[in-house]
DNA sequence: TTTTGGCACTTAATAGTTGACAGTGCCATT
DNA sequence: AATGGCACTGTCAACTATTAAGTGCCAAAA
C-alpha cells in the first residue's frame, strides 16, 4: 500500500468531502471506498487525525471536515497527478487557433479554467512596477472635445475624453502632446504626475490655459494606480452549495469579487505556484500562478474558491495551462529572434 | 387640504413602506401620521385602495404593501418636489471643480448618485449607432509585440496588444495602420469588419502575413459591440433588507447586475426621464434619464433598485443632476463658440 | 350618511416538544 | 490491533401551542 493506513483515510476523507460537501462519517467512508475494516477502527483513526489538528468536527455527532491542515497536508503529500482530458483539448484547440493577441490568450484561457473548475478565474495584468509611458496621442472629436490617450511600454492602455478649455485651439493642445512625448516618453508612471508639474513653467510659454489641461492629463493618471484584473465565471461559482445556503458567506464573496483592493489584498503569493487555504471562518481558498509573458512581462492567474475545492485537479490544471501558454509564447520568441 | 383623504392615505402607505419596508398596517399609520381618524375608518379605506388595485396584501392578516399600479399613482401624482441640500452640496461642488474630463464627471455624478440613494446607478455610454472610426494608431513595445489602438469619434478607445507574426516587420505593420487610416477612418463601426475583408488583397502588396494581421485587428472590433456601461454603488445595494433576508433575491440581483445584456434588457427605456417599476415578482426598478453630453451624443444614467425605492427624493435628485450636468456641458460649449 | 368601537377571524412568526437519524467515544471482547 | 456493542449527543424536521398584528364586518353613535 502506497499510503500508510491514517494518511489513506485522510485522503479519502478530504475526497468525499470536496465531492458531497457534507461532513464525512466513518460508515460513508466505508462504503465509498470498500475499505475493509469496521467503522469503530475508521473512527478510532478519524479521532487521531482529529487530535493531531487534520481533521474537525462542526459539532459532536457529525461527520468530520477538513480542517486547513488537513487541506494543506491533502495538497502537499496525497494528491495524484491528472490532467482531465477535456481541459487539455480545450487549451490545444486554443493554441491551434495561433491566436495574435496576448489579451486574447489569456482571456480564453481563463475561461476556459473557469468553465472546467467552477471557480472564479482572476487575470492580473503584469505589475506597474517599472513600467514607462511610451506613447502619448491625441485625437480630436470635435471643436469641443478631445480624447487622449496614453500607452505604456507594456501594452497598457489608459484614454479620457475632455472638454477642451475655451481659450484654447487644438493646435495648443497638440503642442502639449508633443512636449509631452518629448519629455515625458520613457519615464516611470508613478513619476510622471510629478514630472508633469515640472513642466508646468514651461509649457506656460506655449499655451495658455496650461493648468487645465494638465489637470485633465493628470486625472488619466491616477487610473493607472487602478489594479488591472478581470475576473470570470463569477456566476457558477455563487451556484456552488457554500454559497447557496448562506446568504452571509455569499454576500461576503461578492464584497471580495467586487473590491479589486481587497482581491489584491488575499492574492499575496508571488512564487511560482501558490496555494492559500482559507484561515478560519473565511471560507475562500486561493490558487495563484505566475505567467511569463512576451516582452519580459510576468502575469498572474489567480483561481479563487471555497476552501472545499478539487485541489487536485485545479493545481494539475493551472500549472498545465500555465506551462502550455508560456511555451506558446515562448516559441513565437524564438522564430522571432532566429 | 391638497389631497383627498383616500389619496393621503395611499400616500402615507406608500411612503411608511418605503421607510421601514414592512407591510403596513391601519394602526401604524395613524400613529406615524397623527391620522385623526380611527383605524377603522383608515381599514376601510386601505380596503378601497385595495379593491382599486393600489394596494395588496401578503396575507390576510398582514398591512398592507404598494402595488406595481400604487406606486405608478404615487410617482404620478402624490410626490413633492424636494431636492436634498446635501445633493445639491455636492453636486455645486463637483462642478465648481471645473473638471474638463466628460468621463471624470460622469463618474464622480454615479457615485454621489449611489451613495445618495443607496441604489446602483448605471452609466451607459452613448448609443453605438451612428459611432465611426476616427483613427488607428500603433505602438510597438518591443520586438515581438506591439499595441494597436481604434479610436471613435464619440472618445471610445479599443486597444489590444498582439504578437508581431514571424515574418513581419514592425515597418510593415505601420504600412498596414497607414492603410487603415487612409481608408477606414469614417466608416461606421458595425461596417468595419466587413470592409477590413474588402482591403485583404489591397493590403497582400505590403505584407506578407496580412491574415494574421487582420485578424488579431479584428478580434478588437468584436469588443466594440459591447456594452459601455459602468455601475457604482453595489455593495449599498445589496445591504438593503430585501437582499439581506432572501438569498435567492439577492442571487437574482446579482444576476442582473453582472450581466449587461440583463441589465440592457431591463433599460428599454429611452425617453427623457423614464421609471419602470419592477412587474409582479421582479422586485427591481429602474429610473433612467438621458443626458446630452458635449459633441452631441447622448448618455444615460439609470438607477436600480428595489420596488421599494425611495421615488420621491431619487427622482429629483436625477433630475436635478442631469439638469445641472447638462447646463454645465452647454455653457462650455457656448463659451467655446463665442 | 359617515364614523366608530367591538369582536370574531386569519396568518405568520416564535418557541417548545418530540422522535428519528447520523454520527461519535469508549470498552470489553475477539 | 481490530471489532461489536452500547450509551450518548447534536441536528433536523414535523408537530403543536401561543402570541401578535392585522383584517372584515356590523351595529351603534355622530
Amino acid at each position: 500500500m502506497r499510503y500508510r493506513r491514517r494518511e489513506l483515510i485522510l485522503k479519502y476523507t478530504v475526497e468525499l468531502f470536496i465531492k458531497t460537501a457534507q461532513p464525512v462519517g466513518s460508515k460513508s467512508l466505508i462504503e465509498n471506498y470498500h475499505l475493509d475494516y469496521s467503522s469503530a477502527t475508521i473512527r478510532a483513526e478519524m479521532n487521531a487525525l482529529e487530535t493531531q489538528g487534520f481533521l474537525e468536527k462542526p459539532h459532536t455527532s457529525a461527520g468530520r471536515v477538513p480542517s486547513k491542515k488537513g487541506y494543506e497536508f491533502y495538497v502537499a503529500n496525497l494528491r495524484e497527478r491528472v490532467v482531465s482530458d477535456n481541459i487539455r483539448h480545450q487549451i490545444q484547440t486554443l493554441i491551434e487557433a495561433k491566436t495574435r493577441s496576448v489579451d486574447e490568450m489569456i482571456n480564453q484561457t481563463c475561461e476556459i479554467l473557469s468553465q472546467m473548475t467552477n471557480l472564479v478565474s482572476v487575470a492580473l495584468g503584469p505589475k506597474t512596477t517599472g513600467e514607462v509611458l511610451k506613447s502619448v496621442h491625441i485625437v480630436p472629436l470635435d471643436k469641443h472635445s478631445a480624447t487622449a490617450i496614453f500607452v505604456t511600454n507594456q501594452g497598457y492602455v489608459e484614454h479620457k475624453t475632455f472638454m477642451i478649455p475655451m481659450d484654447s485651439s487644438i493646435e495648443e493642445i497638440t503642442e502639449v502632446v508633443k512636449i509631452f512625448n518629448e519629455r515625458l516618453i520613457g519615464t516611470k508612471i508613478s513619476d510622471v504626475v510629478a514630472k508633469m508639474e515640472l513642466l508646468r513653467p514651461l509649457l506656460k510659454d506655449y499655451v495658455v490655459e496650461q493648468e487645465v489641461l494638465t489637470n485633465a492629463f493628470t486625472e488619466a493618471f491616477i487610473r493607472y494606480a487602478r489594479d488591472r484584473l478581470s475576473l470570470y465565471g463569477k456566476e457558477s461559482l455563487l451556484e456552488q452549495p457554500e454559497f447557496i445556503n448562506d446568504s452571509e458567506k455569499l454576500r461576503k464573496l461578492i464584497g471580495i469579487l467586487d473590491d479589486p483592493s481587497k482581491l489584491r489584498e488575499l492574492i499575496i503569493g508571488d512564487g511560482e505556484l501558490k496555494i492559500n487555504i482559507g484561515d478560519a471562518d473565511e471560507d475562500l481558498s486561493l490558487i495563484s500562478a505566475n505567467i511569463q509573458l512576451p516582452g519580459d512581462q510576468v502575469g498572474q492567474i489567480v483561481l479563487v474558491g471555497p476552501k472545499r475545492m478539487d485541489y487536485n485537479s485545479v493545481l494539475w490544471a493551472l500549472e498545465y495551462v500555465t506551462d502550455e501558454l508560456e511555451k506558446y509564447f515562448e516559441v513565437e520568441r524564438e522564430i522571432n529572434d532566429e
